[in-house]
DNA sequence: CGTTAGGTTGAGCAATATCAAATTCGGTGG
DNA sequence: CCACCGAATTTGATATTGCTCAACCTAACG
């Protein structure tokens, strides 16, 4: 199941090179940050706390988890999910506090990554970076936007195949989607909180899918069987960022 | 109704002022785009396209906008209200297209402050102007983070306490709330579109608040009578941007 | 005054939540 | 390999919330 046994170091740079082409210089900076020291959490480990102090911006190297806030009586909404490449704590602006907090949903390995926020504002040495983050900023907005949509105005149904389609989008710009399938850490319990459905619902809705033949899913591996089923239903789009782009590189569809 | 016969052109440097200290030359520049020609638009005229390439940022002078997405059917989410002194099509980012629709929701004025964004990302001349945005965007993410929990985990008289409490608190930053009250040009079927609810749905929660006297609302304008219930009733907290301002300025009630 | 957009009301229905009881799955120790 | 345990999933029954439709009312405005 996984690649080679040596690291390369090339999740960091693959990604952000992925959004903008990056100078020999960006990569290798971008792979000495990935070389660190890596932490591991188990799974549940509370990596930020809403309102507290965010001390150092890290990176996920492996496994998944969500930025989420609570209600006083328990209810937990999941604000985003994070995968590996994705930033904890990072912000283009200095603000020290964090708004949400993160919890590690699956076993995760991050790196510490204290120089990079400076890097963003400042733009001077790395420009390439800075333009990537970016990108991956307006991408998490465009997410967010869509959330909202979702939460707002769509059904149970129309919520979870969008954000599965969402999902299956930003994993396969990672080289983690197998042709529509992919490993989906999470528990029902986790993606109701997710899409804003109670745990009963979000599993009936799964196997209604499963039933008209457009997903797979069982021991923690979910394959879309057909997309564009899923796709309209959830009316999903995949994040137009710029004209350019949106021409260069279409999610038409992903390879392998 | 209205202050008094000039314009006083210091909107923007108040707002700004009270997010960050300003030099005398920041508020300078700051009156100087409010001074500029104002643009008038009628409600319901769309400012921004989804998708569409922004070509200059600008900022409320009067009036209420919001940021909305749509579905095929019609069904329409609203991301954000737009209240005077806010930005229209402003990022930290230098990202061109659109990721919301912006429609009018009542008679408005703007003016184009097309420095604003590159004085923000250089931070040279205006740090505290930089300062402030960064502020005023910490903000709206706070605030856009608030809407999730409510679209995905609140009730439907939870949202709309919530949101009523919201909205005073944005208004009453601005001087724009008398003690709770504050005229409100929204109609209930713009609310629906706010709240993810639908009109009837919001009419009868109004109604509800009414009775339990909680609120006033009629002739656009809305009064909020019991402050206490509101809050408790949606969970509202104020945002809490700096461990420092959250001491030195809470929201504890709004003068005046 | 007449018109019209917005607000209000009632009735019935559809979507989703809640509760409680199986059942299955993934380990883990014997 | 087997028995067992807890967590996750599944199922059924029922309650609740919120939606839709259609009618009616009211206020603002020319």
């Amino acid at each position: 199941m996984r690649a080679a046994f040596a690291p390369t170091n090339d999740l960091l740079a693959t990604r952000f090179s992925r959004l903008n082409p990056l100078s020999d210089h960006e990569r290798g900076v971008l792979r000495l940050i990935e070389a660190r020291a890596k932490q591991g959490h188990r799974a549940d480990t509370h990596l930020l706390t809403e309102g507290r102090e965010i001390r150092t911006p890290s990176f996920i190297i492996s496994g998944w988890a969500c930025r989420f806030r609570e209600l006083a009586n328990g209810r937990r909404q999941i604000v985003s999910i994070l995968l590996p490449g994705d930033a904890i704590g990072l912000s283009c602006r200095a603000h020290a506090l964090s708004l949400t907090g993160v919890v590690a949903l699956s076993p995760l390995r991050t790196v510490d990554a204290p120089e990079i926020a400076v890097a963003w504002r400042e733009r001077l040495r790395t420009p390439g970076i800075s333009a990537a983050l970016d990108l991956a900023a307006a991408e998490d907005e465009f997410f967010m936007l869509a959330h909202v949509m979702r939460l707002g105005r769509q059904t149970a149904y129309e919520r979870i195949a969008h954000w599965i389609m969402e999902l299956e989008y930003r994993l396969s710009a990672r080289d983690l989607s197998n042709n529509g399938a992919f490993l989906m850490p999470l528990t029902q319990d986790t993606i109701s909180d997710a899409v804003g459905l109670s745990v009963v619902h979000v599993n009936r809705n799964l196997q209604q899918m499963r039933r008209e033949g457009r997903i797979e899913l069982a021991h923690g591996r979910l394959a879309i069987l057909d997309r564009e089923a899923l796709r309209s239903a959830g009316e999903f789009a995949p994040p137009l960022l710029s004209a350019f782009q949106g021409a260069a590189a279409p999610m038409a569809e992903s390879r392998q």
